[in-house]
DNA sequence: AAACATAAGTAGACGACGTCTACATTAGTT
DNA sequence: AACTAATGTAGACGTCGTCTACTTATGTTT
């Protein structure tokens, strides 16, 4: 159960190779069958949304018989909680990344990079970041999806500390300087994948994706 | 079907009467049906989460055969667009309503009260706000939800204009001052709803709600 | 190398669900 | 009073999640 953790942070999702790297040992055991139920159900739920997400789909789109997956995921919901797992790594991955490619150690620059970093990358897994928020996954939230979320949570927390200490938002109290910061990448994500709440805002089309989120996070943390 | 929006925006949702104000006219026809599936519904993603939402579970519960509903309902993907549908108009509202009660003309003052009537709103209508957001909602809108959907969006988008010509991020495109106003209550909102979130911010608990909303609000829209 | 426990796959069954069709009952109009 | 539309019922169908019992491969132990 534990090792499901570590396979999830393995598999880059974004990567759409076809479907397998199966290495096919035989044709009873598939090989990888895990790793691939994750990365077709995350192709399914991007293609056809997360109500469509079926085991048996996964599974007869494999080749694999209806109950295999269940030998993998105890249930559906755990299946979510994996795929959200991997998701919180790679958001966290994704803004530490950003912030270290500054090559700075100012904490305002740092932050400003982790904020576009995380709109980058939500903007290009947008299926995954749905998932990390839907409801019925925090609702089933099991222990590593937990573990995931919050070591993403510290890692943006630190961040915040250390520009505060710099002099942004001294005098707000660092839970709220901490929420809003946190509340415009993730909002603002948000708001631009809806295709219900974009769909007014077509002027969002005379901005480059970099353009758009470089303005909206120098409203946040200014440099 | 248009007059399932106008049945939406009569009841409401959060008054949880004991499920009937049906005027029990007889046995069989049963006079309340849809709006009392729409509540039902709503009861149900609050206490049991979208996934546990059937159509035959609510039909169960109203005391009706299984297949009452899809004479109000065309499909499951209708009710909630149904729902969701009241919940923007609700929101919009609220919004509305928060600018009216200050009594001002200043677009700064009524700006930063729609901020907060919106953050008010969904705190206390979490699981319709959420379904709001749900990425399925969204797949399957009907025109309804559309159109409530837009209504509220330029509400808003009226209010920002209007606090950009009094000279609130002047320098700023509009739709960049947009996102970055819409974003800051949605994130908030949907960060502090977030069991998983929220769960590595216990300093929120050192705040009376309003307080938490008033602090946050603040950042986006000084007054 | 043989024996054996365990991991990983299969087939079949069960109940719940969404949705369709055919039919029954009531409400409203003419 | 008769007709039509709205509203509810019963039954059926295919899909789904999940359970159980069984089968096959893997890998460790002896």
């Amino acid at each position: 159960m534990r090792n499901l953790c570590e396979d999830v942070g393995a598999v880059n999702f974004s990567e759409k190779t076809p479907v397998s790297n199966q290495q096919i040992q035989n044709a009873y055991h598939h090989g990888n069958l895990s790793s691939d139920i994750l990365q077709r159900a995350v192709e399914i739920i991007d293609e056809q949304g997360l109500d469509a997400l079926s085991l048996r789909g996964i599974a007869k789109d494999l080749g694999v018989s209806h109950a295999a997956p269940n030998r993998h995921f105890k249930n559906k919901a755990s299946l979510l909680s994996a795929i959200a797992t991997g998701g919180w790594m790679q958001l966290r991955d994704a803004t530490l990344k950003a912030a270290d490619a500054t090559a700075s150690d100012n904490p305002n620059v740092r932050l400003n990079a982790m904020g576009r970093g995380f709109m980058r990358w939500a903007l290009r897994n947008r299926a995954l970041f749905r998932t990390l928020l839907h409801p019925d996954v925090a609702r089933f939230a099991d222990d590593d999806l937990t573990e995931a979320m919050l070591e993403f949570s510290a890692s943006v927390s630190d961040a915040v500390q250390a520009s505060q200490r710099q002099g942004r938002l001294s005098d707000v109290p660092l839970p709220i300087v901490s929420l809003f910061t946190n509340a415009v990448p993730m909002g603002a994500a948000l708001l631009l994948i809806n295709p219900l709440l974009s769909a007014d805002h077509p002027d969002f089309e005379q901005f480059e994706e970099e353009e758009l989120i470089h303005q909206v996070i120098n409203l946040v943390v200014p440099i």
